[in-house]
DNA sequence: AACGCGTACAACCGCCAAACG
DNA sequence: CCGTTTGGCGGTTGTACGCGT
């Protein structure tokens, strides 16, 4: 048969460890070592579970831990290998000498995940957010495009009134350079200096993201009315018109000579400095690393993630060294 | 001073693969 | 080979603390 069971639930005590405890546990660990997590509850006189024991010593105990701030290194490199592996907690932990995955999860997201969508930057697909709109925006058709558009400048419209009225709010001009927000193309197709927006807090966007959502599936829906009728044809941009009017919304725009794309929003929103020729069809490609090790697609992004950080900003300007995660 | 809210972080939960008997 | 436990992992929750009103 198998094992007898880690330890008794009913005996068991939960919750935040005292002084006391860690003591326990810490000096039997330097006697006797990490062998047998079942027993060393029972023998340490811990009225744990081997698992919580576990938890506790790895996680906080461990002498070689790091304890307080991260560094902007250690966040650089969190991002980085966030941006090629994803929620593979352990694995970026490993890469942090001191540091737990437990750490390396919490850091991302209380602060990490914030200051990207400050940025922003999509913390999930670390690309910008202008350019998953363009993405999103390719499956639209324009009276759709509009209406999304359309909720997303309200978003920032709100978002805009809030910082105005409620928080101390610094706006400068800067030379187009991609900050908080990238520089927009206007109607002619020349472009707009960005605004470099500071504030006592940065802007966080997860509720605009939540308006922009709430607006896309909007969208969507009246985009799948829309195709039940024969007159869909109307917004079909395959034969290369890449100029309109819909209601709302007003384009015109030079073709940038890519099959397929015809996208209004895609061409106006996606024209910042991380968006290549093939961002600007709105491919996505989910393939990280191949067998072979080659520089995969999402290695490009993660290096295009790092050189925007690095145009206007110290916290994120990373060696563009190559990462030491001998998988990635 | 009291309260509410947001943040940071410790701890727990559930799942899964590997190991064990 | 099979049933069970262990250890590891990622997601989620709980809670202490600080700050603003």
């Amino acid at each position: 048969m198998g094992r007898i069971p880690c330890c008794e639930k009913e005996s068991v005590k939960k919750g935040q460890w005292t002084p006391e405890e860690d003591h326990k546990l810490s000096s039997y660990i330097a006697q006797h070592g990490t062998r047998n997590w079942r027993l060393i509850p029972k023998n340490a006189g811990l009225q744990r579970c081997g698992k919580s024991c576990r938890l506790r010593w790895t996680n906080y105990l461990r002498p070689d831990l790091k304890h307080g701030q991260f560094s902007d290194a250690e966040e650089q490199i969190i991002v980085r290998l966030h941006s090629v592996l994803g929620n593979r907690w352990s694995v970026i932990a490993a890469q942090l000498p001191g540091r737990t995955d437990n750490d390396v999860k919490n850091h991302w997201n209380t602060k990490l995940k914030k200051k990207l969508s400050g940025m922003g930057i999509d913390p999930v697909t670390h690309k910008p957010y202008s350019h998953l709109m363009a993405e999103i925006a390719t499956t639209l058709a324009p009276p759709q495009v509009a209406n999304l558009a359309e909720a997303t400048l309200g978003c920032l419209k709100d978002e805009m009134l809030h910082l105005l009225t409620k928080k101390h709010i610094d706006i400068q001009f800067q030379s187009p350079v991609v900050h908080h927000a990238q520089p927009m193309i206007n109607n002619n197709g020349t472009t707009s200096p960005s605004y470099h927006i500071t504030s006592k807090h940065e802007v966080n966007d997860d509720n605009t993201i939540e308006k922009i959502k709430i607006g896309l599936s909007r969208a969507i829906i009246q985009d799948q009315d829309h195709a039940s009728t024969p007159s869909n044809k109307l917004w079909d941009m395959s034969h290369g018109a890449t100029s309109g009017h819909f209601p709302g919304f007003h384009y015109a725009l030079p073709s940038f000579g890519h099959e397929g794309d015809g996208s209004p929003w895609s061409q106006s929103m996606c024209t910042g400095s991380t968006c290549t020729a093939g961002d600007q069809q709105g491919q996505f490609h989910p393939k990280m690393v191949d067998e072979n090790g080659d520089e995969s697609e999402g290695e490009k992004d993660a290096r295009n993630v790092s050189s925007m950080f690095s145009q206007d900003c110290d916290l994120w300007d990373l060696p563009s060294n190559d990462l030491m995660n001998p998988l990635v």
